[in-house]
DNA sequence: TGGAACCTAAGTCAAGTGACTGATCAACAG
DNA sequence: CTGTTGATCAGTCACTTGACTTAGGTTCCA
């Protein structure tokens, strides 16, 4: 048997960063292409790697996957999250920011061109993996205690507009992100961006 | 050659009701398990149809499909909305209903359950569908006019957020639709989400 | 140094897919 | 009545896909 308490490093190091390969190779196809219109074959040879079965092995289904990438993302973005939360002010602008400048700022230190802002909205509209999605990124700790913190100081008549606000953000990041990837935005645009969304969300939810 | 203007009408006609059979499966397989997670043979299956090739021989590709699926949904639409622009008033309200109520009317008028939301939002996100819907859809010159009509009564500082609409209506309608399905909503309630929509664009447009 | 554990390559296989082909059948014009 | 046209059916074919198997090569502990 094998002492789990040493594990072999060179090896453990190579295979993570083939899956980090293959995560970031799924996920610019699936931004450019469609999740489904995209082969876990594909992804491997995209990724250049000899076996047709390289998805498989380091990952698994296309499930699997999806949340993979979705994971990733969201350990940095819940990780500001939560830092932001600690004495987040009473000001309802300072708390919708909670919600969407971790976003802003993760895809701004992505750089250009990032795909996830591209992947996540295709992600979260599919009817089988939104599950999968909503499972790994919505209920983590930082975002569910974000939207506690948010309701608090939404009024009952915007209620029925809470959600709003995710449609909001996800597909206008995606949009952005489009935008840069094609040349028509410039670079550095995100915490633009960021505040038009605060901006809105915040103009939406004090009615 | 064949007299074009005496064209044999019973096979036509049982041409059109085939497609317009075709038409309806794809979009209810569409919405339930994405459009490129169905396959024409499964589409043709689902219609009762004998041969594998019957969505090739009567509509086309994929592309066309989709280009197809959203034509139909958009002429009655289209009418609706044409109607309403004749003599709307100068509030801006009743120039965002000319947008947003055509769609939940038309939803409505499919009634429970439908599918054309969730199949639209479907292809509104896919990097390659999105454009041929584009096309057949936001094109049409009652859409056009509505979103000149709008943008007259838009301050400035409200321009940015005019690309948030189209996101807004789109995915709260899907929300909804499926919510319906799933019996968590109400029958007849298309009319409240229209108004909660139009409320909340009022809100976002009105700085 | 030897051997176990693990990553990668390469090939195989059944199932499913889009595109194509010819056969069958009903409707209609001449 | 008869030939043509068009809708439907049924089958074929090359190709892709996910899953599986086998072999080769590297790392690292004992």
């Amino acid at each position: 048997m094998v002492d789990a308490a040493t594990p072999r490093r060179r090896v453990r190091a190579d295979a993570a960063a083939t899956q980090a390969l293959l995560l970031r190779t799924a996920e610019k196809l699936f931004a450019e292409r469609g999740v489904h219109a995209v082969s876990n074959r594909q992804i491997a040879e995209a990724a250049g790697q000899g076996s047709n079965s390289a998805v498989g092995y380091h990952i698994g289904t296309k499930a699997d996957l999806v949340a993979a990438i979705i994971r990733t993302h969201a350990v940095p973005m819940d990780l500001y999250r939560a830092r932001m939360l600690d004495g987040v002010p009473g000001a309802p602008r300072a708390r919708i920011a909670c919600v969407v400048l971790p976003l802003t700022r993760h895809l701004a230190e992505l750089g250009t061109p990032s795909w996830y802002a591209r992947c996540s909205a295709q992600i979260l509209i599919d009817p089988v993996l939104r599950t999968v999605a909503v499972r790994s990124a919505t209920s983590t700790p930082a975002m569910s205690r974000a939207m506690e913190v948010l309701l608090e100081v939404v009024p009952p008549a915007a209620v029925p507009r809470i959600e709003m606000i995710g449609h909001l953000i996800v597909h206008t990041c995606a949009d952005h992100e489009r935008d840069l990837a094609a040349g028509h935005a410039a670079p550095g645009s995100w915490p633009r961006t960021g505040r038009l969304l605060i901006d809105a969300i915040a103009d939406l939810l004090t009615v």
